[in-house]
DNA sequence: CACCCTAACATTTTT
DNA sequence: TGTTAGGGTG
């Protein structure tokens, strides 16, 4: 029983514990996965499992690839044949098996939500609905959410949102495409309409985990109950305080209700931390003990002595990005980079950081924002790919059929979409529409050799690997003059891009994945952080989201301002918003092992205007705290070096103190009006004002009045009023 | 149909 | 400020 060894008391209860559905609450830095892993080892080293029985569900592949190595590292290394794996990958392997059930092809495409706008947006047009009216984006998260429902016959309450829903699924059936909640959803109908199918897939997996249960919304909770036997075994870890799914459709009920969704649920509480440093921890439970929807937890840890949490003011984006950058490069040298984070809550957030990073000579990595399989070469080449293993997936088809470009336009594919609507196929659909002679003959042409091309990929797709099919695409195509062709510049850079491709390839290629088929599951559900490179030394720029379940020594949250975090569009969605960027903000300051600093800066440029801002209110409850006071006035040199405890050689005291005088200089002539003031203009009336441009005597001021638009005044000769 | 220019829009988080 | 969608022209 050596896997024991160094688990404490709750820790080892929750390994050993066999009592049927279990809970367990495990606080940030817990060792929860610890546990998972271990709850794992011990089943199989007493027998109480075998390996193929036990299904453990993850969020992200990076999460699940961890676990099973872990595991299969403490048995020798030894390949077991376990089944650890994401919601999203389960069911489309589930589906591709079992999608007979539904009459329907296993064969089918996954639709990401660039796909899934492409089929909104047409659906409109068709329809003759203006985008504004409709946002495709507010569609899309409304057809979410119904599928997340976890009731298979939901409709949008809307009747005419319902409508739109149905032409939209008919729309992917069409294609033989499945969108993301489709996974769920699908496999869930299959499980509850099946009986034999369910009894199969429950007498198999008789015990079951489930990782990040709080980020779980209906469905997956559906689908959860759906495999385990009413007294099976059944573990959910969790912590409700790192909920920060809900605008996706998590529902913090799962883990709040658990232990009235089953008889008889023991509960375990993992509150010792074994990451960070008493003072974080204090920090962070004060900032969570302000929840109301939680179980009560406290963290602690044997480590009681450390930094406090420090507050950094800066005086605008670029002043926070070199005042972080100049005190990491001062302070940590090149080893410790893999050890530091920056993190925001939104993607925008990272522009200052890359800029600084960049002038300073910092090697970073982004973290999310532009995927890798979302950019346009890699899709453009998967196109092919998807066209090729699903001959109906005519949105790819149209895709593959502009790049490189043929003369095939907008115009052309209207009239190739009704021959594809009744041929039901993309190659047949363009083959009758050669023999009607349906275009102009240029576009003819370019079909003409398009159709043999496609059919050439189509048999090499099931004879060849992943990687020689593609590279005898890109032969084929002369897609690296292609890309030469279409933009110098990028080309270089796009190329990489390729060969990254290619190499994936290869690698999974190692794994077993053995045709384009199933290649094609693997790019439709990575996630930002399976593209984490944890083995250069770099500091990582990162959202709060992405950040989660991991940890750094040195963590600086950024852009702490009301508004921007706590968000304020997320604010005004919803009443539980506020909980949900305080929990957000608790996943941030937990990642720190041993440094956190929390900045913000006082003036911000947003859409190119530049606006004063407010220290969020998390930052204003760590002063109340006093856990760090921040500078006071009074005293600007000694300052924000105190603070961070930078040991500075004089030349870059004098550098850090310009940028202190520079928060200190004299306000700027810009009296009494803040953004969000409302004002009376002498010729345009009630207004709102939106920022400020520029400094000094040439200081505009934007003003929004409503229905007449945004407008841009002097402010020193601005005829204005404010409105009390 | 492709190219270029302008205007409008955007910044929440993403499997 | 940066990107992108849509309109107009060649």
């Amino acid at each position: 029983m050596n896997y024991l060894e160094g688990l404490n008391e709750e820790q080892e209860a929750a390994v050993l514990y066999q009592g049927g559905p279990l809970l367990i609450l495990a606080g940030a830095g817990s060792g929860k996965t610890r546990v998972i892993t271990t709850r794992i080892v011990h089943q199989i080293e007493s027998d109480i499992a075998s390996p193929y029985e036990i299904l453990a569900m993850t969020f992200t592949n990076k999460a699940a690839r961890e676990m099973k190595s872990r595991i299969e590292q403490y048995f020798g290394g030894d390949r077991l044949d376990l089944s650890i794996t994401t919601f999203h990958s389960f069911c489309a392997r589930f589906l591709r098996r079992e999608m007979a059930y539904l009459d329907r092809e296993t064969n089918f495409a996954i639709f990401d939500s660039q796909d899934q706008m492409g089929v909104i947006k047409r659906l409109l047009k068709e329809k003759g609905i203006v985008e504004k009216r409709e946002p495709p984006n507010r569609l899309r998260t409304i057809f979410s959410n119904t599928k997340n429902s976890g009731d298979v016959t939901a409709e949008p309450g809307n009747e005419f949102h319902a409508s739109l829903y149905r032409a939209y699924n008919d729309n992917l059936k069409r294609q033989n495409a499945l969108d993301f909640d489709d996974l769920i959803m699908l496999t869930c109908h299959i499980l509850t309409e099946f009986e034999d199918c369910r009894n199969r897939y429950q007498n198999r997996f008789r015990h079951m985990l489930v990782d990040e249960f709080q980020d779980t919304n209906k469905a997956q909770f559906k689908l959860i109950q759906l495999l385990t036997v009413a007294d099976g075994d059944l573990c959910v870890v969790g912590d409700e305080d790192q909920s920060i799914y809900g605008w996706r459709g998590a529902d913090i009920n799962n883990i709040l209700d658990f232990r009235h969704s089953y008889s008889g649920v023991k509960t375990f509480k993992l509150e010792r931390n074994y990451r960070s440093t008493q003072p974080i921890l204090d920090f962070a439970n004060a900032v969570i003990a302000k929840n109301l929807n939680r179980h009560e937890k406290k963290l602690w840890t044997e480590v009681k002595e450390g930094e406090s949490v420090q507050i950094l003011p800066a005086q605008n984006e670029r002043d926070e990005a070199s005042l972080i950058g100049n005190v990491i490069s001062r302070q940590l040298t090149p080893p410790q980079y893999r050890e530091c984070a920056i993190l925001f809550r939104a993607n925008y957030l990272s522009r200052s950081f890359e800029d600084a990073f960049r002038r300073l000579g910092i090697p970073y990595q982004l973290v999310g924002g532009l995927k890798f399989y979302d950019r346009k070469e890699i899709k453009d080449l998967l196109a092919y790919a998807r066209a090729v293993v699903n001959p109906r997936d005519w949105t790819s088809c149209c895709r593959a059929l502009g790049v490189p470009s043929r003369s095939i336009g907008a115009r052309s594919l209207e009239l190739l979409t009704p021959y594809f609507k009744t041929e039901g196929q993309s190659l047949l659909a363009l083959k009758k529409a050669l023999a009607d002679k349906a275009l102009r003959p240029k576009q003819l042409n370019a079909i003409k050799t398009f159709v043999p091309l496609l059919e050439k990929f189509s048999e090499k797709a099931t004879s060849e690997r992943p990687s020689v099919w593609l590279q005898g695409l890109i032969d084929a195509l002369d897609y690296r003059a292609y890309l030469e062709r279409e933009d110098e510049g990028s080309a270089e850079f796009r190329v990489q891009n390729i060969d990254e491709l290619m190499s994936a390839m290869s690698e999974l290629e190692q794994q077993g994945v053995e045709t384009m088929a199933h290649f094609m599951d693997y790019t439709a559900l990575v996630s930002d952080q399976d593209e984490l490179d944890d083995d250069c030394d770099k500091i990582s720029l990162m959202t709060v989201h992405a950040a989660k379940g991991l940890e750094f020594d040195h963590v600086f949250v950024v852009g702490l301002e009301e508004g921007v975090f706590p968000n304020q569009r997320a604010m005004e969605d919803s009443p539980n918003a506020l909980e949900e960027e305080r929990r957000l903000f608790y996943v941030a300051a937990t990642r720190a092992k041993r440094r956190l600093v929390l900045s913000h800066a006082q003036y911000r440029q947003t859409f190119g205007t530049r606006a004063r801002t407010f220290p969020s209110r998390f930052v204003r409850e760590a002063k109340r705290q006093a856990i760090a006071p921040g500078p006071s006035t009074d005293s600007p040199k000694k300052s924000r070096i105190g603070d961070l405890g930078l040991q500075l050689s004089l030349i870059e005291q004098q550098l850090a103190s310009k940028d202190v005088s520079v928060e200190f200089r004299p306000a700027l002539k810009q009296p009494r009006y803040r953004p969000g003031d409302s004002v009376e203009h002498a010729t345009f009336g009630a207004g709102r004002i939106v920022g400020f441009l520029g400094r000094g005597t040439g200081t505009k001021v934007s003003i929004h009045f409503a229905g007449k638009g945004t407008k841009l005044f002097y402010l020193d000769r601005v005829p204005l009023k404010k409105i009390e």
